[in-house]
Formats: C-alpha cells, sequence, structure tokens
DNA sequence: CGACATATGCCGATGAGCGATATATATATC
DNA sequence: GATATATATATCGCTCATCGGCATATGTCG
C-alpha cells in the first residue's frame, strides 16, 4: 500500500531577510503593519520594499510561534490598526539570530582577506 | 480569453545562510563539494550540516550565475573529484552581502538596546 | 473626480533548501 | 570475508517563505 507519510522537517530553516528586518523593526517599539513596511525601507536604506503578501503571512507565521504579539486593536480615523510587539521569545531569537550572522559575516571578512589560490596553497 | 502569464520576478530573494556559508567557504581558497561540506560545518561550528540535495544544486546555481567556476576535474584514489572557486562576481556578491547583513545586525543589536514599550513612548 | 497615502488581507506561483535515495571506492574493525 | 564508516558526486519529490497581484475601504490633496 501507499504509504502517504506526512514531511516532517528535522532541522529549521535558518531566517530569511524579510523576517530578520521584521524582527528588527519591532525590537524598539510595537508596530502596526503598514508602519513595518516603512520602516523596513528605513532600516534597509530603501532597498527593500515589503510586499503586503510577504508581511502579513509572515506576522501570522510569527504569532503562531509565538515571537510576537498583537499589542492592540484600535480605529484610527476609521482605520482599523492592529499593532504588533516582540515577544520575550522573539527577542532572543533575534539576539541568537544576531549572533549567528555577526559570526558568519566576521568569517567572511577574513577569508576575502586572506585569499590563497588553492586550498593547500600551491600556484604554478 | 485565459491570460497565462509566465512569471517574472522583480525582485532578487535575498541570498539564504547555506548559500552564504558556500561562499565564504570558497572566499579563501578552491574547494570541492565534499570538503565544502566539511568547511561550512567548521565556519558555522558545527550548526549547519549541509546535505547533498543542498550543496549540489547551489553549486549548479552559482555557477549559472557566474559567482563560481570550476577549478578542476581529478581522480584522487580512484573518486572523481571537482574543485570550485570563487569568480570574481562571487566575490563582490559575497562582499556586498557581508556588508549588508553587517548593517542589518548593527541595526537590530541598537534597537534591542533602546526598547521602548510604545511606538511613541508612552506607557499606562 | 481622480490620484495617492493609509491600512489590512488573500491567493497562486516560484524556487531555495530539505530529506531520501543511489552509486562507487577506500579504509578500518571485527 | 563481512560490515561499517569516510570519501565523493548526483538526482528526485516535497515544503514553505517570499513574491506579485488583487481586493477592499477611508482620508487627503489638487
Amino acid at each position: 500500500m501507499p504509504m502517504s507519510d506526512i514531511y516532517i522537517p528535522m532541522t529549521e530553516r535558518s531566517m530569511q531577510e524579510p523576517t530578520l528586518l521584521l524582527l528588527t523593526a519591532l525590537a524598539d517599539a510595537p508596530r502596526h503593519g503598514y508602519a513595518l513596511i516603512q520602516e523596513i525601507a528605513v532600516i534597509s536604506d530603501g532597498r527593500v520594499k515589503m510586499r503586503t503578501g510577504t508581511l502579513y503571512s509572515a506576522l501570522d507565521r510569527l504569532l503562531q510561534q509565538g515571537l510576537i504579539r498583537v499589542e492592540r486593536d484600535e480605529v484610527i480615523d476609521g482605520r482599523a490598526r492592529r499593532t504588533y510587539a516582540l515577544a520575550d521569545a522573539g527577542r532572543a531569537t533575534l539576539a541568537a539570530e544576531a549572533d549567528r550572522l555577526r559570526a558568519v559575516v566576521a568569517e567572511a571578512d577574513r577569508r576575502l582577506r586572506t585569499t590563497r589560490p588553492t586550498a593547500r596553497g600551491a600556484l604554478a
């Protein structure tokens, strides 16, 4: 019989840049969705214009993972507004991610400065 | 009539960690596939055990993008071995990626240290 | 009235990465 | 001689974060 086993990933994928920027944008203060898009544009120096499809699905996912929480719901000038805050777990995750990336970037810099033509140092 | 337009992404996705580690592992010297897996384990302090599925498909992709090149093909002790080297474009891409990540990490650190309870500084 | 900023949300498509599997040789252990 | 582990490359199907597009609604500016 065909066993239709469910795919269960063993390792969790490393965080991608949009998610990293999202947590970073929430690190200093709670913000609502639209404000996050603008804040991320500022953080990334105009490079990243986050799509709402990315934003709201990421917010849903991060809520589910417990990395962020809903701070409050309001209606401002007739427009609904949902404000999100970084949860303790999200704060810890962001700090760990920053440490991890700092180490990799340092290693990349080190290697870019110490280039050898071959792995054993030999050269024609 | 149903227009079956082809999906053409406007922006290129940001590099993920496995790719970043791959380029980093090639930054100081050319290496072959299996050596890259081991080198990446060292760089990431044992955290990342790259799968061959990820490795060889990434190598194919990076070759196609011109970020790496085949340095040489050998047969060592009866085993085939293909050695890859970082191309100039790959070197530039890695350097740019490092700059970018350094900036985001610095911003994350800054924000984690300057946390306010709300976006406007008010608190109950 | 039309254009644009504000604000949230859904949906289909894409592709990097993951787990599994296959193949083959060399070396170490029983 | 069998069995396990290290070396080495390669392919396949699956998942999920991200992307682009679309929908909806209000407020403001010209």
